[in-house]
RNA sequence: CGCGGGGUGGAGCAGUCUGGCAGCUCGCGUGGCUCAUAACCACGAGGUCCCGGGUUCAAAUCCCGGCCCCGCAACCA
């Protein structure tokens, strides 16, 4: 990990549909990383976005009887509220309809064709005349459009530019083969590994514009624009000012990226493969998280199950939904969410752990006004085995790291428990007082450690402890 | 033989790579405590680790075979 330097990206979110779950946990991973580099001196550059070109996009736009940039538009500031919403410390929002992204996308474009990468061939679509729409295999059934299974299928031909994936096998090979950690969870490595060995095609990166004249236009061709995909994947180096502004490119990248498991071909191989083409560096690292699904069905609106992060925030607060979104599952697995399990975890951890051992704590140093001044160690020298912690982080392992905070809330507990402090107040003060200074410093190192994750709560511990001031973190929710 | 994920006490999950007394959270039961947000602490009940073979002193974990569930089309990470 690059000592003084951290650039994170998320995925850009594709605008034809409101705020996801997953994203917003994405996004979520990604400031608690911002965060966290940040306070540990590091200079950090913080991306995220939207990716607002492509068919859906088109067509969505048609439907609503409305033109297609200003239904970018209010879709990019739905996502841009998220900031707001969640807390989040982004440094840039990039939007692949951006002026400057337009022209870093064809710039990458020249540079691959300059290369020998692109290349112009028939490609021939199967197309359901029923549906009026173009077929790929995986729809078919026995050869048919499932919809219309008594109508032929028709082959068309159309000339499309495709890139050539096939060229980079070996070197994508390479590549993970000397990083094998360039992938994580490790068994999304492995699965990118045995889907690139299997061999790689070539795969098409333009459209006719004539069909849809919603992309960048191809440079030198104006029948074609850009594939969304080809367009997309150039925004982690546009932000950065590519190719232009070579300072803060030079500066940051490669970066660290987030996903979800969808995508993972999309970065790990095809972004990777176009990188080398453009002779720039691969990403340092590609983190692929699984999906949140909700009573183990996958969210979706036809069966009424989504959970958006505006109503989370609504019911948990904001660093309760951060808390939320950041503790559920493990990395890289599918995980669960659904709101009888967020209000238990909600109330177990947050109102009866956190919440509750602040108010005693604080009301408990009430007791005996004993003038103590809580120390905030510091990070580096905390007794707190902060190695162990740090090295989630690495990982990506965010939900260990909480709970290697949990599990200091409940020593805690156990220590007022043992030591009974409310029955020293009296006749053994200098014992309160060792006691109270313990308990009261290590809430101070929590505050600490939970500064990335829960930053208005961390600032809210820190204020009570100074303050004497018992306030409650988070009411019980029924 | 398309690709991938999963099957562990009532619920949700970790542990599997690198074999070594089966662990966590919630819920449940009993007791304790009264500083605290009806919170906290202790103890306890509850498991054929999907099934069948194999390797081994030892298998949830490794190998072989099988069963079942879920993604891979749409909204979507």
């Amino acid at each position: 990990m690059d000592k003084n330097k951290f650039y994170i990206t998320t995925t850009l979110a594709y605008v034809n549909a409101d705020p996801h779950i997953g994203f917003a946990r994405e996004i979520v991973q990604a400031d608690v990383l911002a965060r966290f580099h940040r306070s540990i001196g590091d200079e950090v550059f913080f991306n995220t976005g939207t990716d607002e070109h492509g068919l859906k996009i088109f067509r969505k736009a048609q439907e609503l009887e409305i033109d297609v940039q200003k239904y970018c538009d209010e879709k990019a500031e739905n996502f841009k509220k998220l900031k707001g919403m969640l807390n989040l410390t982004f440094d840039s929002f990039i939007r692949t309809t951006d002026e400057h992204h337009v022209k870093a996308a064809q710039e990458f474009w020249k540079i691959c064709d300059k290369k020998g990468d692109i290349y112009k061939k028939l490609y021939k679509v199967k197309y359901c005349v029923g549906c009026e729409l173009e077929k790929t295999e995986s729809e078919l059934v026995d050869g048919k459009c499932p919809l219309h299974p008594n109508m032929e299928i028709e082959i068309i031909s159309e000339e499309n530019y495709f890139f050539r994936f096939s060229r980079y096998q070996e070197k994508l090979l390479k590549l993970y083969e000397e990083n094998p950690n360039f992938v994580l969870p490790k068994k999304r490595m492995n699965e990118i590994r045995s889907f690139v060995e299997m061999g790689l095609e070539d795969f098409s990166i333009s459209r006719l514009k004539n069909k849809m004249p919603w992309g960048v236009p191809v440079p030198g061709d104006d029948e074609q624009v850009m594939y969304v995909w080809f367009d997309a994947l150039v925004d982690y180096v546009s932000t950065l000012g590519w190719p232009g502004d070579t300072e803060k490119f030079e500066k940051f990248w490669p970066g660290y990226q987030l996903c979800g498991k969808d995508n993972l071909r999309q970065q790990a191989a095809m972004w990777q493969a176009m990188l080398m083409s453009a002779g720039l560096p691969n990403s340092k690292q590609v983190f692929v998280n699984g999906f949140i699904t909700s009573k183990g069905e996958k969210m979706s609106k036809s069966l009424g199950n989504v959970i958006n992060p505006q109503d989370m925030v609504v019911k948990f607060g904001v660093d309760g939904t951060r808390y939320l979104l950041l503790s559920s599952g493990t990395f890289g697995e599918d995980s669960d969410l659904n709101w009888e399990g967020m209000v238990e975890k909600y109330n177990a951890d947050l109102a009866n752990g956190l919440g509750n051992l602040l108010s005693r704590v604080i009301k408990l140093s009430e007791k005996i006004d004993a003038g103590i001044a809580p120390k905030a160690r510091p990070l580096e020298s905390k007794g707190l085995a902060f190695g162990d912690f740090g090295e989630f982080f690495g990982k990506l392992e965010l939900s260990q790291s909480l709970e290697y905070i949990w599990k200091i809330i409940q020593d805690n507990n156990k220590y007022i428990e043992e030591n009974k402090p409310w029955e020293l107040t009296h006749n053994h003060p200098e014992k309160f007082q060792k006691i109270m200074e313990k308990l009261l410093n290590d809430l101070s190192s929590i505050s600490q450690l939970l500064e990335s994750f829960m930053p208005e709560t961390s600032e809210k511990i820190k204020k009570a402890l100074e303050t004497k001031q018992a306030i409650a973190l988070f009411p019980r929710i029924k």
